[in-house]
DNA sequence: CCCGGTCAAGCGATG
DNA sequence: CATCGCTTGACCGGG
């Protein structure tokens, strides 16, 4: 988020990150032109440099890739073969590098690798080759470091799961990584698929909070840390909003603007550089700045 | 300018 | 069984 002097002399705070999308209904009404298309990836990209720029100045040393730079993309797959995407994907790969930065992206909820549907499985595959086709573009190598992160899918499925994970590609494999989530495969289950896949766990603290395993929050991430090898582990910090605690199930899973509440595990981990954390919230670099004034964590 | 309705996809929870 | 929510909201068409 960005300060910007409204007319009338106030500032609000706006998203650095300025993303242009595309819909697919207009795009099927002929709406919309190749011309349209490239100018909105290229828009869409050299924005995220700009956020960039932000993030680098804040001292923040992990930053999220977008998984919407390039709306219709599965369409126009041809259009993405071009010189100046390609020469951009580079440059921010290059200032992600020489500021030492992490770097992870989120495909959607549309990725899922358990599902007993073949066809959802070849679309996931189809995204998450999209996803590794950018990081390659950004020149990042294929490890965890730079994760490719999604979840399980479809619970009780963990066959599935495991044989779809085997029959990635290395540039998408040697970067997955897969987070615990509410509902459907906690940190223990994601433990059976690290040791059948090797694919390390992201552990997200307020996740586990729905779906513990009977495991106390330390045990988990200290379960999800075993997976990572050499690797600092990659971790997800977000709260239910206070005025939500006493919610159903989806008022609290919601995630709150600021930060309220650090596991105290977690934040010594943080500080003593044993893992990292992605800050999940809505007010983004704003709450990591006011998390550093109120819970005496670090960058 | 501003507003309300709408927007590819999978899945699980909710009322 | 329709709707909502999934880190982050943007686009479109009509007033």
């Amino acid at each position: 988020m960005v300060p910007k002097k409204k007319r009338d002399g106030s500032i609000e705070y706006i998203n650095a990150m300025d993303e242009k999308s595309l819909q697919l209904g207009q795009y099927n009404l002929g709406k919309y032109s190749k011309e349209k298309i490239l100018s909105t990836w290229l828009h869409n990209i050299f924005s995220f440099e700009k956020c960039l720029d932000v993030i680098i100045k804040d001292g923040i040393r992990s930053m999220r890739v977008s998984s919407n730079l390039f709306p219709l993309c599965d369409f126009e797959q041809d259009l993405l073969e071009n010189e100046q995407i390609s020469k951009q994907l580079k440059k921010i790969g290059d200032k992600f590098k020489s500021h030492q930065m992490r770097v992870t992206t989120h495909p959607s909820q549309f990725v899922v690798l358990s599902s007993l549907n073949p066809n959802v499985i070849k679309n996931s595959i189809e995204q998450l080759k999209h996803h590794a086709w950018i990081f390659d573009k950004m020149g990042l190598d294929e490890s965890p470091y730079y994760s490719i992160n999604i979840h399980g899918g479809v619970r009780d499925q963990k066959k599935i799961l495991c044989s779809s994970i085997d029959k990635l590609p290395d540039n998408i494999r040697k970067r997955l990584t897969l987070e615990n989530d509410e509902s459907s495969y906690n940190v223990k289950d994601l433990f059976e698929i690290y040791e059948s896949t090797s694919i390390p766990i992201c552990f997200d603290s307020h996740h586990h909070a729905f779906n513990d395993a009977s495991l106390s929050g330390e045990d988990a991430m200290g379960l999800a840390g075993l997976t990572w090898g050499t690797y600092t582990p990659m971790t997800h910090l977000s709260n239910t909003d206070p005025s939500m605690v006493n919610g159903s199930f989806k008022d609290k899973r919601k995630h709150s603007d600021f930060v309220h509440y650090i596991p105290e595990y977690q934040r010594v981990a943080n500080n003593n550089k044993s893992i990292d954390i992605d800050f999940e919230f809505k007010q983004k670099n704003l709450a990591i700045f006011e998390a550093i004034k109120n819970f005496e964590i670090t960058l």
